[in-house]
DNA sequence: CTGAAAGCGCTTACAG
DNA sequence: CTGAAAGCGCTTACAG
């Protein structure tokens, strides 16, 4: 009957209490307290009222795993990245994690790795479903936003999907508005008198490559210039086949060279300076330059790249808060299914109930922005420039 | 008795299996899969053989959250990192990451945020403590690596820092040779003919920051050039506070300024290279510089940054194995201690039992590598170089 | 509004 | 070498 002694480092007393001590000290069952720790109605203001303050005096925090073995339910969301490498990564985490830390929640991160990619894709999300630990996943894959994802989604567990989206459409998705991105970017280009402007594409098996595209090819057409299929290649995203399409496209006759260049990516873009660079040419005296997604090295680079932001943090703000929403309503939607299937998503009934299956999935598109900087020969203004002194 | 049925879909299969299943399949209780699951010893091996198969086949993983809540232990590990916005943090956790991956636990990050930071260390890790999820952490801490560290560790709890230490050392710790590293980049300043090189400290709160001072100091005084205090200021790691030191430098006597600098960070020395570019002063030609980090925008500025490189994500491997071999090590303590301290690990006889309390703790240093690239007046080499064109 | 009891899926002495 | 039973700290019907 005697409570565990106190010990004057308050830092470490939390850890011992359990709900019964709780109960005990509250003089009352455990049940409540478990009611009161869950918001769960019908529980007496005062009785309420005298747990809290008890959970607070004793620093009580319930055991995760506990609740979560005998709930069902997890306390944690499982965030899929590929690859560190990818320089947005960390902006989009950054968003999720903050997000996160502003919930009941933890963050379980899973990064494919180069060796996991293509093939492991599938053992890995076997893996977080196996092992059972998180209550929905967010998932940030460039690329066909893979089968497995699609699948978890059709089975009812909840998952969210940032940057790429599939198509159609089939798993909640976050997104910047790359056509509208796109378009902005080459219109700002033709203000500025440039006729002649190649697109190096992202991979076109990708949905924001080809809505870059369009949007690309949507801004021409309002000028009346065709799109001229010699300043069109498809690159991979990354610096080296950024370099390969400028190449290409400045070897072409000089009356058939473009005077501007859009990238697809920041990456291709950098590929662009590199190959300026190494041939003498001037950007933008020669040839103007425009990326795509702003990520933080684009300011430093020199000249500084004029890009298109995407909100990264934002995206992975949002994916947290529809996940999370997702995640409460299946809670929800759990309570009325009859027990027995309560854990077992794969069960018909469950999918059922758990969504209408022809209700579109959620897609939520962001506004992009235009960062100008000096590649596209606007005034050269320094990078550097909201660095101010502090007086000492 | 009736198995659940088997699905078609095997992705999904696992999910529901539960150790009582295999055990039923092997027939044999479920004491024994767990200890088969658990690499026990004391199974025979044809039993051990046959659990092992039946596991395989049904794809069945257990339940991290049952086997925590049994036994006490749990397969999570808790990664404690500052903000995003430091740039080598990408690194280090690609690196934790990796190396997470490979083992069968998890990864649970927690990131400080600007608002979480100073005084809301301390409730971080209380709570990280008192939900009591994780098995050990490893934090990247910049700063005085937190008395509430210091107190986790002298508690027993499992506990590794990346990247700064305290002084004197209490806790295990993995960085880079600081010291040697900052010696490096001065001699090869030396070596280029300069003998008045100044030096933007980081914050001399930090031990990193005074043991690069050192390096400093050192290799001058082998080339028996006294430390001229005019030469050294200290900044605060960023940008801004490397402009201002530049700008100090900079308005020194034409006779008394510095022909080169270096700086204590990569971020300080970009404020170098934005007051030099405001200012029209030619680096290298008027002035060499060197940074410390190596994070990867350096290769993209212009010029090029030379730069002392710290192996970031052999940091995160290492701190990874270092925690583990921690964790394991205090379980296989933990079997010596007497029943019902087990998971009390403030206990007076646990702490005794966890470490002599004098030993000193780990400590891996590892070995920078100096970065030359065109801002010391080296030939310059494009930081592109190393991008071959893939011919198509 | 409240509590006793069963149970979540494992691990761990303990007893063969 | 193996198994029955208790227990980890919670949640959840169910019965008042």
């Amino acid at each position: 009957m005697a409570l565990p002694p106190i010990h004057e480092d308050t830092l470490f007393m939390a850890r011992k209490r359990t709900i019964d001590d709780i109960a005990r000290l509250a003089g009352v069952s455990k049940t409540t307290v478990s009611r009161v720790l869950n918001n769960k109605p019908d529980v007496d203001p005062n009785t309420r009222e005298r747990i809290l303050r008890i959970v607070k005096e004793e620093g009580f925090v319930p055991s995760a795993t506990a609740a979560g073995l005998a709930g069902g339910r997890s306390h944690l969301l499982g965030v899929l990245v590929p690859s560190f490498t990818w320089p947005m990564i960390p902006d989009i985490v950054c968003g999720i994690a903050e997000t996160i830390g502003n919930t009941a929640y933890e963050l379980v991160l899973y990064s494919l790795n180069d060796k996991t990619r293509e093939n492991g894709e599938g053992d890995i999300i076997d893996h977080i479903l196996s092992t059972n630990l998180v209550a929905g996943i967010l998932a940030v894959l460039p690329g066909q936003s893979s089968k497995f994802v699609i699948r978890l989604h059709q089975h009812g567990f909840p998952v969210v999907l940032i940057d790429d989206q599939d198509d159609p459409p089939l798993v909640p998705w976050i997104g910047a508005d790359n056509q509208c991105g796109a378009y902005d970017a080459v219109k700002h280009l033709l203000a500025l008198g440039h006729r002649r402007i190649a697109h190096i594409q992202g991979p076109m098996k990708y949905v924001c490559s080809r809505e870059r595209y369009e949007g690309y090819c949507q801004a021409l057409r309002e000028h009346g210039i065709p799109v001229d299929p010699a300043l069109v290649v498809e690159g991979a995203f990354d610096t080296v086949s950024g370099r390969d399409a400028a190449q290409t496209f400045l070897s072409l006759p000089e009356d058939q060279r473009p005077t501007a260049i859009f990238a697809g990516s920041d990456l291709m873009a950098y590929g662009v300076l590199a190959f300026a660079e190494e041939q003498g040419i001037d950007i933008p005296g020669q040839l103007a330059l425009v990326g795509f997604d702003a990520i933080g090295s684009s300011a430093l680079v020199r000249p500084a790249l004029t890009t298109v932001k995407q909100p990264f943090e934002e995206m992975g703000q949002r994916g947290i808060e529809v996940l999370l929403s997702i995640i409460e309503h299946s809670d929800q939607q759990r309570m009325n299914v009859r027990p027995g299937y309560t854990r077992d998503f794969m069960s018909p009934s469950r999918a059922r109930v758990d969504e209408p299956a022809n209700a579109p999935p959620l897609r939520i598109q962001l506004a992009t922005s235009l960062v100008v900087r000096a590649s596209c020969g606007m005034q050269q203004r320094s990078p550097f420039s909201s660095i101010k002194s502090i007086s000492r």
